[in-house]
Order: C-alpha cells, then structure tokens, then sequence
RNA sequence: CGGGCUGUGGUAUAGUGGCAUUACGCACGAUUCGGGUUCGUGUAAUCCGAGUUCGAUUCUCGGCAGCCCGACCA
C-alpha cells in the first residue's frame, strides 16, 4: 500500500492526558482513535494487526479443534436471570427498547452459547464440543484505564467446550492451556509471560491467568523463583507455596492479564438445564470449560512491551506491513522494488510522499514496521536499497533482488 | 463509586476581568531533499449552564468530559 493513500497520518504529539505507551504511541501512528473513555475506533493500519492477531489465534483454535461462530451482541434479559447474572454482574451493561423491554449487551457469552447447545447437542456422541468466536464485548468499567487495556468495549476471542466428564474437561483445558502458549508465542509475547495461578471462584480451585510482565499492567503477580508459574495476588495469602511445585519462593512483578482460562463445570449448564443422554440413556449434565484472550488489550500489551522513545517495534507475525519502502527521491527504482515485493505477496508499505527525509524516517519508526528498506540516489549508487530492521541501529546495502529474496 | 488533577483552533500550548499567543497540521506559493528543511500568505479555538460584574475565556457554584491513584473486575 502507497503511503500517500493511507487515510490516517502520524501526529507529532500524542494527546496531553494519555500516560500509557499504547494509547500515546498506537494514537500517534494512527493505529487507533478514541471515540470515548475506554472506546475506540480501529483505525486501518490497527486494523492490520488486529487481522493478524485474529489469524493466529483462529489457526490455533482450529488446531484444538474449535468452530468458529458468531454469536449476537444483544442478549434477552431472560437468559441472564436465569443464571442469576443479570443482577450479580455489576458491569453488566443493560439497556432497554422502546416497548420497556429489557437486554444486556454481551460482556460474555455463557448465557448465549449454553442454550445453544442445547438446541443442537443431544448424545454423548456429539461431545466434546468447542465453539469460539470474536466478538466485541461490552463492560461497564467504572474507570476505563491504560489506553486500550482496559476498555468498555473491546474485541474478544471466546472459546467454550461443553464435556460429559470432569475428566474429558481436564484433558481438554490441558490442550487449550497448549494453544494460548502458542498463540502467546507467535505474537511475541511468550517469553515475558507467567502462567498465573487465579482465583477459580466456587468451581474449581484455580482459573489460570496468562500474565505478561508490564509495568503498564493492574494485576501484581508472584512468580516462583523455582518453575517461573505465579500467583495472583488475590489469591496470594491463602497459597503460599507455588501450587505447581511447591516453591517457597516469590518475586513480585506488574503484569498484564494477557488471558484466562477457566474451568466453569456445570455453573452455566445447570440453569439452561443442558443435559445429553450417555452411553447408558441416562441423561448427564454436561460440564464446560471457557477460554478468553481480549485481542485489543493483545495488542496494547505488545506495545507496551516492543516500543523505545521514537516508536513501536512490531514483531513480525503481527506488524501491519513487513516492509516499509521510502524512496527518497523521485526515481523509477523504488516504484520498481514496490512492484516487485508486491509481485512476490510481501506486505508492502511504500512511502511515496514528497516530504522531507528526516519525516519519512520519523513515520516510519513510529509505525514501527519490522523492516526499512531506503531507497535513494546514495543507496542506488552503492547497488540497492539501504536495508535496517526496525530493532536495530545499522542497516545494509541490498540489491533490489537480494532484497526481495530475502523477505520473502 | 471515593480522591486528585485538567478542560483554549484538528493536535499541542501561552496569556488575560476589556481586539485571544505560539508551534504543528491544513490550503496556496517559493525553497530544500539521508533524521520531522526554510520562508511568505491564509485558515481555524476559550466544554456546557447559572451566578457575580458595565463587561467572564479568566472569579464563584453546578454539570459534563478526560487523565491519574484507589476500590471494583472470569
């Protein structure tokens, strides 16, 4: 894509008010735009990368054997009195319609997919089962924080699996367990990240958090100096010994709740009475399980983790583009090289811009693509394009085809 | 929800009880061309309501909005 095309364009300064690395810097590149506290516009260049983070997790939940779905945003009161919810659930948003009659706006879909089910699933032959979706998500955040951490509105993955045994849902939660370290792993996130001991509610003894460290997070985790697992705080004084191997010994650190996994047993099975008959024709309760990763708080934490003073510093997997051209003078040979790499499918951005130098390298360590190719009357002389990753300091001289051959 | 801070062009800012400053942006013209080049011309703003006052963007009160701290948060 031509730079001079894009719709947005880079700002000098970031909103007065923001603090947080993510909202300053996804706002100056023009990634995202604030409509209100904690809601936001994805603006086309943050769109990109939502895609590409929505990529991988959809790969990944496939991989475990997920359908996708979609499921509506709008809710009937109904199904949240039945699981109590609609009055416990204080950031429950609830509106109402002209004839008086009530609805919640999804900040979860347990009350949606467990009838569902039911419509459909019947025998023990149809289980396991697991559907995902993303979707937006609604809560009533009392003080929406930290840029698009913690927002309002905000775009979910949600996964839930629907099982006749406690057993067949150990085994499954495992797996999903292995699907958020690969998922956490492709977007650059997994080496900073803790798998967190939580709280499990009435249900089970723990939920598991996947918690990357930040100093831009809310939740303060301990992590066992001995396996590198962590506790949440909330539960820290009644576990004091690290549950997965019985370490003593705890670091304190700021994290990011990156995602959550929980084991929901038969909590949202029950009031929608979501039974199947086993092998014996007797009817059984089903138990479930649900897995949740925000993708805009994905992508917040990912800056909050790969940006310095000029910029953010996209890992490849997610970065909008691979490649950011900036031909600096008007010469056919950087057209040429932008045609080439689009030829051979490598994501291109093309400054094509009649500005300064100085502005074009600016933008471009701004946006934060992982990889700069320069082109110039100086680069043309010394055989090709000036080549520099974004987390590096010097670049090289390629020819256009080394260039093109290399990236892809 | 409690506390604190803040609301001035699109963005960032200055200042004032009496014609509202500057920079960036944007438009036009010139200049320059490897780290936000330089110059000229133009464009555009005091959150809302009430009060005090001859006069309020400025002071007072209320509201609304934003950010931060706390509480809350599958």
């Amino acid at each position: 894509m031509r730079q001079s095309q894009l719709f947005t364009k880079t700002q000098k300064s970031a909103p007065k008010d923001e603090v947080s690395a993510n909202a300053r810097l996804l706002t100056r590149g023009g990634f995202i735009d604030k409509l209100m506290a904690g809601v936001y516009t994805v603006l086309p260049l943050g769109l990109r990368v939502m895609k590409k983070i929505e990529n991988i997790i959809r790969e990944e939940m496939n991989a475990i054997g997920g359908q996708e779905f979609e499921m509506p945003a709008l809710h009937p009161k109904e199904n949240w009195e039945k699981t109590g919810r609609w009055s416990a659930m204080d950031d429950l948003y609830k509106v109402k319609d002209a004839s008086g009659r009530e609805f919640a706006l999804g900040p979860t879909h347990e009350e949606v997919i467990a009838p569902l089910m039911k419509k459909f699933v019947s025998s023990y032959k149809n289980l396991p089962f697991a559907a995902y979706q993303f979707q937006t998500k609604f809560r009533m955040e009392l003080r929406a924080k930290s840029g698009i951490l913690r927002g309002r509105e905000f775009l979910m993955k949600d996964l839930y699996s629907f099982h006749l045994t406690e057993k067949d849902l150990d085994e499954y939660y495992e797996k999903a367990k292995e699907a958020y370290w690969k998922i956490l792993k492709r977007v650059g996130l997994k080496e900073k990240t803790h798998l967190t001991f939580a709280s499990g509610g009435t249900f089970s003894k723990y939920s598991h958090e996947f918690q990357t460290l930040s100093d831009a997070g809310e939740d303060t985790i301990y992590i066992c100096e001995k396996c590198q697992n962590a506790i949440n705080r909330e539960i820290k004084s009644k576990t004091p010994a690290c549950p997965a191997c019985k370490g003593k010994k705890f670091k304190e650190a700021k994290a990011i709740e990156a995602g959550n996994i929980f084991k929901l047993m038969d909590k949202f099975t029950k009031p929608f009475d979501l039974k199947v008959r086993d092998v014996d024709g007797k009817e059984k309760m089903l138990v479930m399980g649900c897995y949740g990763i925000g993708l805009s708080r994905i992508m917040g934490t990912i800056v909050e983790v790969y940006h310095n003073e000029n910029g953010i510093i996209w890992p490849e997997n997610v970065a909008p583009f691979k490649v950011h051209l900036i031909s600096l003078g008007k010469d056919k040979e950087a057209e040429k090289i932008y045609n080439d790499l689009q030829k051979n499918n490598i994501e291109v951005f093309f400054d094509d811009r009649d500005v300064s130098a100085g502005e074009k390298f600016a933008d471009a360590d701004l946006i934060g693509i992982p990889w700069r190719a320069v082109v110039s009357k100086k680069s043309l002389a010394a055989g090709g394009a000036e080549v520099k990753k974004r987390s590096e300091k010097k670049g090289k001289i390629l020819s256009a085809d080394v260039l093109v051959k290399n990236l892809r």
